[in-house]
DNA sequence: AAATACTCTACTAAATCGATAGACTAATAG
DNA sequence: CTATTAGTCTATCGATTTAGTAGAGTATTT
């Protein structure tokens, strides 16, 4: 299951990317409209402003904007910044492969090989799905 | 991610499944071979049995063995009783579903509907692999 | 009666999750 | 230059989960 961070984090970027005035948003407005503890959903966007994702201005007309274009931040990206891997396996993730502790060769590994089919299915949705298909739901 | 206990114990599964003697198979064989710590797998293995996939016999010649068919134990069912659910969010699970607090329409979610195929696509594996499969692999 | 092997109770250290509190800093309006 | 606005930083928190470990108990077989 995704974290509530990561689910809020995505939320957050869908409802920054329908807006189509210049305008940065206020935390407290995104907090109100999706219902997301204002506090934590600051730590959040926080980090989102880290990876790069999120600009920010403080003062009057402040709030957070988006320094990319939605077309190119996909779902899966998103996911993998807030919440890890998106692989059930540590040994079958493409961005935070480690070897199984247990698992001494895993060519020879059955679960492996089906954690390997799990994850692209689910790649395949998710690195196709970009903000701006979300936004414009 | 799969946690460790449910990693171990579809392992121990396919070990399990593997005989092809009526014997049933010792914790502390299926501990040393698949690497496994032998107190956490009983504890495993005990709550395989709860579930009912799995029958034990205590004193010489004892151990665990499959009550079903290996035909009929599909990964996506194991993956349930030690993981929980599949889905990557609760208002999506077919199995554990859950109202999101935050969310006051699951038929305008864009994330929603996203994950719902993300679902679906990993039961599309999940559900049609069963134990059989992986331990004929 | 001895040996074997699962079972049960209980406890643990460490990490993660989902926040909350409060002081601080930067930007703008007037 | 000061008040207001709004993001930032530090830090702490309780609850839960994870990945075990210890050790006594019980059932079964030889």
């Amino acid at each position: 299951m995704l974290s509530r961070k990561t689910k809020y984090g995505i939320k957050a970027l869908i409802y920054i990317a329908k807006q189509d005035k210049l305008m940065p948003v206020l935390i407290s407005e995104i907090s109100e409209k999706e219902n997301i503890s204002k506090k934590f959903l600051e730590t959040i966007l926080l980090d989102l402003k880290k990876i790069g994702l999120l600009g920010s201005k403080k003062g009057k007309g402040g709030g957070y904007y988006l320094l990319k274009d939605p077309k190119d931040i996909s779902v899966a990206n998103i996911i993998r910044f807030l919440d890890g891997p998106i692989a059930l396996l540590p040994c079958v993730s493409l961005n935070f492969y480690e070897k199984c502790v247990d698992c001494p060769d895993e060519e020879a590994c059955a679960l492996n090989k089906l954690m390997i089919q799990v994850r692209d299915n689910a790649l395949n949705v998710l690195e196709n799905k970009s903000l701006a298909d979300l936004a414009n739901f």
